[in-house]
DNA sequence: GTAATACGCTACTGTAGCGTAGCATACAGT
DNA sequence: ACTGTATGCTACGCTACAGTAGCGTATTAC
């Protein structure tokens, strides 16, 4: 994404990106395994050899494809209030799964680090990373005393995070800002009735 | 598993079970894509043709092994109040999920309906019939006024099985009562905070 | 003891997928 | 126009896996 500056070559930039998305589409479709590089090939319309050419092995072009369906999450703002700056990246979280790819390839995303096949060219945190500025935020809570100061962070984390993605897995759910507000709200009211 | 009294003869009773038990174990550790008739049957010491005297296809064998690795949660208990039934039936969800092979398998229990092609034999429900326990729980307290009467459901389960799911995923998180207590908690105190 | 049945073994076919080699062609930059 | 590079194409070899056939052996039930 960020190195486009560097392939000038538009024949690259043109063949990287249509075998990306096929590639995307069928790990959406039907997870790592059904990311073949024959499949992909066919798909795309470019020819086997030159995404060799590109990506060393499966493994990489399937390690750039999970990466692909990551949401971004923007690190939280510290010039706000702690509950704001929870509700906004509480609110970028629920806005990033609820988005095509992310959303349908959400039980994938989650399942293909555990494979010890599928995983191998996968850096390790990848999925973690898309968690840590909800981290900070509930940690500036925690240290404010917007939820209590010896909240187990991780538990929060699995409260949060728990509560968007089966939300997102559920195709009839609305991942907006109302569902978002609604989960923090939620978060924050069960939090602050502990004693 | 139920139908134990109709295998009379203890061949096919051992073959089952060694199969079954070597299935699950290969799901567990790679999913649906690790399930392969040639591997259950060099890791389990029976014949790929005696698999095949037992299980249609490989399909039917990985129905199988998914509902092997699926928790058996009871109906919940119309006998006590609202909040002791709820959180009773957290309490066997919570348990349930930290129990091997399920907690290991989850993040594949989650994925594997999603796949087009591995879930070929799975009945379509399996998954959710697990949660109907739960979610008849929080409908009777809903009903009951525990928590607001207009309770979104689906959201409330969301909200509940996320949180448990998430946890039971973090290998260092310890799936007790102590810990479905606190999210029974949490739930009904960011729940009765709403006008 | 005997017949029925379950099982193991070997060998086989067919398919899908990974990854490579060699050569011809089209396109980009100058 | 010219040169370098990216691409397309065909044809491989190799491995893993699904599923089947035939036959001999061991175990069970009676």
């Amino acid at each position: 994404m960020s190195e486009a500056l560097v392939d000038v070559d538009p024949r690259v930039r043109r063949s990287r990106e249509a075998v990306l998305a096929a590639s995307v589409a069928f790990f959406v479709a039907g997870g790592p395994r059904a990311v073949t590089v024959d499949a992909v090939s066919e798909a795309s319309g470019v020819a086997k050899t030159t995404i060799y050419r590109h990506w060393r092995d499966r493994a990489h072009l399937l390690a750039d494809t999970y990466r692909a369906c990551l949401p971004v999450v923007p690190a939280p703002d510290d010039s706000v209030t702690p509950e704001a700056a929870l509700r906004d990246v509480v609110r970028s979280l629920v806005h990033g799964m609820g988005q095509e790819p992310t959303r349908s390839a959400l039980p994938h995303l989650i399942a293909t680090p555990l494979d010890p096949v599928e995983s191998a060219a996968l850096p390790p945190d990848v999925l973690d990373q898309t968690f840590s500025p909800l981290v900070a935020s509930i940690e500036r809570a925690a240290s404010a005393g917007v939820i209590p100061k010896r909240t187990d962070t991780m538990e929060a984390k699995h409260q949060l995070v728990g509560f968007i993605i089966m939300s997102a897995i559920d195709p009839t759910c609305a991942m907006n800002n109302s569902l978002a507000d609604r989960v923090t709200q939620l978060f924050l009211a069960g939090r602050q009735a502990q004693t």
